[in-house]
DNA sequence: TCGTTGCTTTACCAATTGGTAAAATTTTTG
DNA sequence: CAAAAATTTTACCAATTGGTAAAGCAACGA
């Protein structure tokens, strides 16, 4: 079984590998899929368009590369949800780190929302693999915390739905808040808002 | 005083226009901007590419036309939001009359956030003269609702945000909802969710 | 019925795009 | 250092794309 023609690559590699992924999720993001050009994404790496193509297969695999390591980033906090912990903060926790993600993160979460809004025709795999099994053991862990009390009754799905909206709504619709807000930092309102939203939605009634 | 060089559009001419935008508004929010061809739509068409442009001076002028219409639709329930209702159910009802309409007309928006995702490079200035006045006043009336003790003490901007975010998100992460729900129909359950969700919110205390 | 106008087709085209072949160069290794 | 391997450049190319020119056809008012 000792099948590894995977060698290890080299600093030119990864170096390079690196340049040409962050290219791309600036050009990705800012162009979709279908209008980022190879040009571009070369151009913002400094390499010539060849020598991109000598690291990666094509354009669809710069992007499903790009895609699939996102999705671990993107699943983390989610995975972080602790059995043991204080229900009402966990969930609130794993708000706070979403819209913090989505802040300072916008290129990801718009190369993410990009991709499911076209169909996420390069990634439905993904999907199936990684993120349901994790929502559904998530949304069963939602559901014990209901039934044990600790938790105000919700409908586990949509509350995830709802978490995930609106916090990558402040990265997704960016263009449209700095437009409504006039330019103002939405950081410490959106926050607050999320939080006494949840909170309230969350916290079971103590008789 | 007698500028009139705009006749009225011929039959033939309402009826290609018309062809023409439904089959764009297909391709756009399938494709997106840049991934969007004149060919494809043409074809959804029933027409010959050149005659395409017969209609419409260009891909950009198509795209533009389908996103102005389409903002009119868009801002139409916010208007509606009635000073003299009552402020918890008129709220209520934006939230579902919004969700009916991300239901039912996934595609239109998709292409509304697919131009937002990239920085809405062509739509600023109707952001700017048609929807952040709106956004302006529906704020202050919020306010004041909220002052006269008749709404729960939320942001008014914010909790804006939050509902379009809810909302869209059953168009615009439609294929991520269902692989997450196995195909199952999200509608009943979402309004259930959204209206729990938004009544706690804006319940005022009543002590 | 004729001429004007409006609509459609045919035949193009220049630019861009994703991608390749192979030579030239640099880096690593024995 | 010399050979082998890895990397980069140069020179391409076929397909696609947005768009045009101009001829053909249809409709309609006088």
């Amino acid at each position: 079984m000792t099948d590894q023609p995977v060698k290890k690559p080299s600093r030119i590699q990864t170096r390079n590998r690196r340049l040409i992924l962050d290219a791309a999720l600036d050009v990705f993001s800012r162009d979709g899929y279908g209008g980022a050009t190879l040009d571009a994404i070369a151009k913002g790496a400094g390499l010539s368009k060849p020598n991109l193509l000598y690291y990666f297969d094509g354009k669809k695999e710069i992007y499903v590369t790009l895609l699939s390591q996102l999705l671990e980033t993107w699943l983390d906090p989610l995975i972080e949800l602790d059995p043991e912990g204080d229900p009402v903060e966990e969930l609130l926790g794993y708000v706070r780190h979403k819209l913090d993600i989505s802040l300072d993160l916008p290129a990801e979460s718009k190369l993410f929302a990009g991709e499911i809004l076209q169909g996420a025709p390069r990634i439905t795999t993904h999907l199936k693999d990684e993120l349901k099994p994790l929502f559904d053991r998530k949304c069963a862990l939602i559901q014990r915390w209901i039934d044990a009390g600790q938790l105000a009754p919700v409908d586990p799905a949509h509350l995830i739905f709802s978490i995930w909206a609106t916090t990558q709504h402040y990265a997704d619709f960016g263009a449209q808040l700095s437009v409504l807000l006039a330019g103002q930092d939405p950081t410490k309102r959106a926050h607050a808002h999320l939080e006494q939203m949840f909170r309230q939605l969350l916290t079971p009634e103590t008789e």
